[in-house]
DNA sequence: TCATGTGGTTTCGTTTTGAAACCAGCTCAG
DNA sequence: CTGAGCTGGTTTCAAAACGAAACCACATGA
């Protein structure tokens, strides 16, 4: 059977995950965040097989995550490049970087790590604020189940 | 040929993505947050072929993202609940569904929202601080690579 | 005690992945 | 302008993962 797709559920968590949770499309748009933007460079980067890369980067651009620019040293080739919905995936990326330097490195092991550009020193944790400013942790949201809405009760 | 692993790679979003990015992964610790415990709920909610999801708990529970307890009804059955490594996944699913929310939705159709439990109100947006506090957006950080560690400095 | 629910495992066909070979269009040295 | 090599793929084929359904053991509960 095909891979299940979650198209019709109402989680925002689902259909993300539908669009960018196959593994090596997030890599692929951690690349992207690196400045990767050539065929080449992506496949050199992670190492997978040219016709995966090559059915990777064609559904992302279908989502609107990528998309293809002529190349900006005037060849005749042509990049990839982050649309804003594909720049939107950044803190999702930030996310994993951090969650993956707390729990998957031992002590004492050299990993990569995030800077501020301006400041040249290494970003703080990512922060999710209640209205009132407070930061939440995961026992202190739920989800609401989408309210039944009416025709266009939005306002 | 296997699936590819990226076990080496100091890059901590590709290690977090080897952990977790399998696509179901992310949906169960998704529904663990929302309090789902028990092999059958996870199932129910996620629509899932029963072996598959025997696989991925048992690869959770072996990454030690989620660990079995006994029942809390008193039952002699079990129950996956979440570690704190599982927990500290709340920033990336929290990403995803702001991104989802965002960029995944027909304007006006209904979707689940996370809410403040304590306020009953909906969240903010994810915030990167830098050190000075100043909100980063993808333009504003960069990756590092690791430190090139000489010979015996593994401790 | 026997029917049912829970939590799986097994089997088997389909889909996806991955490696390698192949190939067409561009680029560049000569 | 010509042929060698680069770039960016596609094709082919085997191995692995996925998914549905059948099967099964133990727990529960009427």
């Amino acid at each position: 059977m095909k891979r299940t797709r979650l198209e019709g559920t109402p989680c925002p968590v689902a259909r993300a995950l539908d669009a960018v949770g196959d593994g090596w499309s997030l890599l692929i748009v951690r690349d992207a965040f690196d400045g990767l933007r050539r065929f080449g460079e992506f496949q050199k980067s992670l190492g997978l097989a040219k016709n995966i890369l090559a059915a990777r980067l064609r559904l992302l651009v279908a989502e609107g995550v990528l998309e293809l620019a002529p190349a900006s040293d005037g060849s005749a080739y042509q990049e990839y490049v982050l649309t804003p919905k594909g720049r939107g995936l950044f803190h999702v990326v930030v996310g994993l970087r951090q969650w993956g330097e707390d729990h998957c490195f031992a002590p004492g092991e050299e990993r990569s790590v995030l800077v501020d550009l301006s400041a040249e020193r290494p970003v703080r944790r990512l922060q999710l604020p209640a209205q009132d400013g407070r930061l939440l942790g995961p026992d202190d949201a739920v989800v609401k189940k989408a309210p039944v809405r009416k025709a266009r009760a939005k306002r």
